[in-house]
DNA sequence: GCTATTTTGTGATATACATCACAAAATACC
DNA sequence: GGTATTTTGTGATGTATATCACAAAATAGC
């Protein structure tokens, strides 16, 4: 059930199993219901979470009540309200289950002292961020110079799986348009 | 004339002057005029970059010219084509100078030998890169949910430095807007 | 200090997208 | 399995922004 964390790290870093449960003792594992809130604005962010098995999403809501999607997370990825957890401030956006999920949670308490007593989670944690920051910029530079039309193919292309599990409205609110113009695109039908 | 980076890296871990001096050695400096290159699309990208003073912008150039600015760097920014630098791939963008600028150099050899030689350093990265991603996800939800006239004075609140030395027509390549529009919005003057 | 270049402002027109409205289709859930 | 809810598609209309064009102002560089 773990192996989808232990292969994660060990992209990185090889560990040893003694060095894979310690990591573990780490963190607690949640298990949450479809609409399930992890993180809620206002409130503060003791935890990042790494996502085991189902789908969540995170993002901001408008005083119109309008969902601007910060991103989904998928089996693998990590979520959390990445300003409120490192600056201890309150979160700003929300979190909830899009399905019903299965999750690691590592307080921020734990994380420092992890990476403080082993240089090599550190090091792995350095690369995930980096990576992370790589593919944000991506987002940016695919929101400035892309059509609506271009970014929905590209995010389809990158997480096919995204389109099994999420409804349009939703990867409307991710684009950044309204759901009624990508329901206008004209994209050819993907198998379901 | 070094203090600059010493002190970005003493906000996050104290130093010893050996130490820094030792971080240093596996740094080299470089003067750059107004409009050279640091970085160039199709080209290697072996180094990362810290801004000691001028000002850079890093773009990506469509099919029509369009310039899409990714970011701007000034004195105490770090800066390069991180996707081609970590990933050793060609750059898919384009740094260059938009003042005579002074900037330190580490290759990404010297960077991971100094990480995995001094705990400490990958601490610092490991800090700056979460710093940067919590970053550009703001930036992510501003060009999702804000009007171009809140983005710019959100810019300008932020960095009022920027405005002392980039023309419009690059903060417009910023922002996602063309320059006509940038110019029409109404915005009370700042002094100069 | 003077000329070339870059930057900025503004009109006219075109276009992509938002918004509102409603109905049909798909899905959730007891 | 049947009802309630959510999701999707599509028309009509409004609006922000892009684009093209040109001139004025500011700046750079010898």
């Amino acid at each position: 059930m773990y192996e989808i964390f232990r292969n994660q790290i060990e992209k990185i870093t090889p560990l040893l199993d003694t060095e894979f449960d310690y990591i573990l003792s780490h963190f607690t594992t949640k298990k949450l219901k479809k609409h399930q809130f992890l993180v809620q604005e206002g409130e503060d962010v003791k935890h990042e979470y790494f996502v085991l098995n189902g789908c969540l999403k995170a993002y901001h809501t408008d005083t119109e009540g309008k969902e601007y999607i910060l991103q989904f997370a998928l089996p693998d990825w990590w979520i959390t309200d990445y300003q409120a957890f490192a600056k201890e401030t309150k979160a700003t956006i929300n979190i909830d289950c899009i399905e019903n999920s299965e999750i690691l949670a590592i307080s921020s308490y734990n994380k420092e002292k992890l990476c403080a007593e082993m240089h090599k989670i550190e090091h792995f944690f350095r690369k995930k961020s980096n990576a992370g920051y790589v593919a944000l910029q991506q987002r940016i530079l695919s929101l400035l110079n892309k059509t609506t039309k271009e970014r929905y193919q590209q995010l389809l292309e990158l997480y096919p799986a995204l389109f099994q599990k999420v409804p349009k409205t939703l990867i409307a609110a991710y684009l950044g348009v309204s759901r009624e113009t990508l329901s206008r695109l004209e994209i050819p039908k993907s198998p379901k």
